[in-house]
DNA sequence: AATGAATGAGCTTTCATTCAT
DNA sequence: CATGAATGAAAGCTCATTCAT
């Protein structure tokens, strides 16, 4: 379900992605979009009816983009404990090589410009994950646990783990990764 | 260390904290600030040399607030798990009541107005929870795991809750707080 | 000396029409006016230079339609007291069925719109009446005055009564109309 | 009932007129009348919500203005007929000195800018003319027709002869307005 | 010290017009 | 001939900040 944009659309939102994670949504006036884009400053209008839509569009896109690389590899025919683990570094790598699309989302997550339509989407994108938690549950991999928890003890570390990367001096190596794999599995893990 | 406030300042960032709560950063104009709080609109220059300045201080006082609410009850007698205990049931229960302080805090965490000042002064607000956990560490209540995944393991599973528990339908009932420390502990304790 | 028009031409003349009765000048964007007549932006260029140009048309259409209504019926054989009442009577019936155009009229006529090629036009179009007042003047079925006060007489009372019944609660029905025109003619008729 | 301006509503009020008067409303951006004021553009905010009450404003104060020129010197120990002679004869000549007024009023009279308020004003500083209209009527002065006729019969040939004196080459001396008073004063006076 | 009217740079957005298709 | 996507100048308006009182 993912829309087709045309080329100027892209640029556009490729554009606003840059721009924004580096100086912000106030820092990013439209016409400094367009020049990046290298279209005039009318013609984002023909394609969002407002700098509001136009971020929730690009935010939509990336939240897309960002679970498409999480997912990458997984097939059913992996254990939960084995697909959770690919998730896990999947979403570390990304936000390592991706820091301006993490930027980006991590400003807009708690933004009010997110519109209820768009939270509505972002919640449709959670499902993937949602899914994968409950084919543990029921398979007896994951002990029985009320599944908020189980999501707060797998995404909680996991987003802690990322931003820290980010902002201070952890380096996460294949070690750390692993530590805290480990722990996450004895908390929800069955045995 | 905490600084003393004029009569003014504090309804400064009173009427500050509310209405970006409600209105988010952009929709509050320091005309409306100054408004609230009842003051002339130059007068809020003459404790803080702009907007920018203004929004910092507010992010320090009510990140102390918050701290001192989430370390309430807390003393060196008790053992590190009860303390982590009690220091995440204050978490949850501080951002149940103090919607408006939590809202304002989501909102400025990653945006662009944390300038390195600011970014310091936060990882000394956290230090007094750092103690906490390196004392597990070295009483051997906490397995000898890398600091941040320790961290990752109880504050990552608090946020990713107590946010669930704002914007959706989970009830952070006691019994699903009691099986997520219960899950937390199974990750980092000894045994 | 009507201009033939093409079907094009009158379909874009016919949207602005409208358009700009109910929404005014500023309201009423090219785009728009497009839109209703069915053809494209730039079409509209090709008949008119400007957006200015097509106004200025527009007003000689209406004009002309306006004209020949109002004159509808008038043969050189009647008095001119009964010529008089025929056109005041049509110009209030057509006032009253075509609001649009008059509206739009209305709107145009003080407008800065208005250049030195329409206005010469638009005296033209009034030498029709003029003609009807001279011949008047002559017979001596109209008093001996000034032709701007005759004009006055008898157009100022028609414009005020029509454009008080578009506006206020006055209905104007024949008796009231024929006590104007009675009035008229007591101001300007010989005996 | 005139509302109290300060110095800066008059300037800002003064440039607008005159700014429209020249170039219409199109031609006038704010800018321009913030310049022609001496104050900034966004001074003019703080006394008028937009452009459109900015205009209405102004339409109300020269409306106003021209109302007391036009009863300059009115008592009620004037007859009737003299006193719309009197009327008659400011009223030309106050369109004669204060052209910008009327270019401005002539432009808004039919324009889509005039809001319900307005109107309402309009209406009302109609209502001392209406109250001289009525008293002839009571008085005997003025024949037993319809008050809309009377209105029709001394303001349509107003409004006639002063727009014609200003379009074209009618000049309004002494004799020509003795005429047009004596016609309508055959129209509507008793015998 | 406190005020709040005044500022004006800078924003988002519109729309008459063009021109490649 | 016709189109309508693209343009970008220019508009109305906001608001952080200043400064005379």
């Amino acid at each position: 379900m993912v829309l087709e944009l045309t080329e100027k659309q892209e640029a556009i939102l490729d554009a606003t992605l840059e721009l924004i994670g580096e100086r912000g949504f106030h820092g990013t006036p439209m016409s400094a979009i367009a020049e990046k884009a290298g279209v005039g400053a009318g013609t984002i209008y023909r394609y969002y009816e407002s700098k509001e839509e136009l971020i929730n569009a690009l935010y939509v896109r990336e939240k897309q983009a960002i679970n498409a690389q999480v997912l990458k590899g997984y097939t059913e025919e992996l254990s939960v404990r084995d697909a959770v683990g690919l998730m896990f570094r999947n979403a570390i790598s990304a936000r390592a090589c991706e820091s301006a699309r993490f930027r980006f989302l991590d400003q807009y997550y708690n933004s009010p410009f997110i519109g209820d339509e768009t939270r509505r989407i972002r919640e449709q994108l959670m499902s993937d994950y949602v899914d994968v938690i409950e084919r543990g549950i029921c398979d007896g991999e994951i002990r029985d646990l009320p599944l908020p928890v189980v999501m707060a003890m797998i995404f909680g570390p996991l987003a802690q783990l990322s931003s820290a990367s980010q902002l201070k001096d952890v380096t996460l190596d294949d070690e750390l990764i692993d530590q805290a794999l480990d722990a996450i599995w004895r908390s929800i893990g069955c045995e």
